[in-house]
DNA sequence: TTCCCTTTGAAGATC
DNA sequence: GATCTTCAAAGGGAA
């Protein structure tokens, strides 16, 4: 189990693979990042275009497949660039250097990190729930629902045999209603101006090559919570009891997950109808740090380059993610393993394999597919 | 109506 | 231990 790690390093990554990350220096990175958001959209348009013109061409480097691997050899590049930067982040963190501007109000003060022995506090946990900065409110809210009573572990909306799973064993938080008490002060800064949800924020724009570099300070735009602002109320705004927590959503699909997001506060408990359904709701997967980033910065990108395709938008976004500073990515990551932190607390017995299955058609048929007609055009 | 696309990262599965 | 597979979000587009 990852979470279970010893050795002091925290789930950011493994420490033990250190392969020297090409550091083309942040000055580098930051040169072609300019360059890079300028062709952004005409790369991704382009790539579009010409897919299957690109298809046809063995010769072209960009195809599809090529650009998977490339990114995937590229990723591989990245992540361990990345273990060594959260090195050197956990080495400043005391020294003042990294101080997470991203949780500023972050509801859940001085959680017990799992990843460090004795279930003692991460000097970044300890920080990052304390620190407070004037560009702050951000995506920590997307914790926030998390930060509910509702959603222990004995919840009603929880299957009932997911402690049962053998060889799962998740410890329990000590207390998890001092994560949850939301200071009103932290969520209550998010302003009415904060799109919601892909509702721009921005002007449209024709995005002519994203021309903005991207800001090195998170915006304090744009949605940084995966749950209404409703949810962001904080008690006040909630219902007492029985709303569930955003990672259970009902075991089928996408629209009735956003008719469920949609109802969730207003009808906390099912209807007797419900009763008769023997399905358990599904806990969804903690978001990792690029799925973080992404929420937040898809409407930016959305009124940027007025795209709307989220093929296009995700291929955007996964280049913007290289390009930020590890500084940057660091928020993210942090913010990542908190939410992986929280569910585990709440959902001590979940795996991501009680997930599995959940997809029709399996990643690797569709490969297998790709490949034979791959084979064909390329013999 | 359902699934695909596209991204990165985490975690489980497999060898 | 290394590698592979699946899922997480998003919403337009295709079937």
């Amino acid at each position: 189990m990852p979470q279970l790690n010893s050795g002091g390093g925290d789930d950011l990554g493994a420490n033990d693979e250190m392969i020297p990350f090409q550091d083309e220096g942040d000055q580098d990175e930051k040169i072609q990042e300019n360059t890079f958001t300028e062709r952004d959209l005409a790369d991704v348009k382009t790539s579009l275009v010409n897919e299957s013109e690109i298809n046809q061409n063995p010769n072209t480097v960009a195809g599809p497949g090529a650009v998977r691997r490339g990114h995937q050899d590229e990723q591989r590049v990245y992540s361990d660039k990345h273990r060594d930067h959260l090195d050197d982040v956990s080495k400043h963190q005391d020294g003042g250097m990294y101080k997470p501007s991203a949780y500023s109000g972050y509801p859940f003060l001085m959680l017990p990190d799992p990843y460090l022995p004795n279930g003692s506090m991460s000097p970044s946990s300890n920080k990052v729930s304390v620190v407070q900065q004037p560009h702050g409110m951000h995506h920590l809210t997307s914790l926030l629902p998390y930060g509910n009573d509702h959603f222990n572990p004995s919840s009603p909306h929880l299957p009932t045999d997911m402690s049962q799973k053998p060889g799962v064993h998740r410890h329990q938080s000590q207390d998890l209603s001092g994560f949850y008490s939301l200071p009103p002060g932290g969520v209550g800064q998010i302003t009415s101006s904060v799109g919601w949800q892909g509702q721009p924020v921005y002007p449209i724009s024709s995005c002519p090559g994203f021309r903005q570099p991207y800001p090195s300070s998170l915006p304090s735009s744009s949605s940084y919570s995966r749950f209404p602002p409703s949810l962001v109320l904080g008690p006040s705004g909630m219902h007492p009891t029985g709303i569930p927590h955003p990672a259970i959503v009902p075991p089928t699909g996408k629209q009735e997950h956003d008719q469920y997001e949609r109802n969730m506060y207003a009808k906390p408990h099912p209807e007797p109808k419900r009763e008769k359904e023997p399905k358990k709701p599904v806990i969804k997967k903690p978001l990792n740090a690029f799925m973080l980033y992404m929420k937040e910065m898809r409407a930016k990108v959305i009124a940027e380059c007025t795209l709307k395709e989220s093929a296009a938008i995700n291929q955007i976004l996964g280049r913007r993610w290289h390009a930020l500073t590890r500084e940057e990515q660091a928020k993210y990551y942090e913010l990542a393993r908190k939410e992986r932190q929280l569910h585990m607390q709440l959902y001590p017995s979940w795996s991501a394999r009680d997930n599995y299955g959940k997809k029709k058609r399996r990643k690797r048929e569709k490969q297998q597919d790709s490949n034979s007609d791959n084979s064909l055009d390329c013999s």
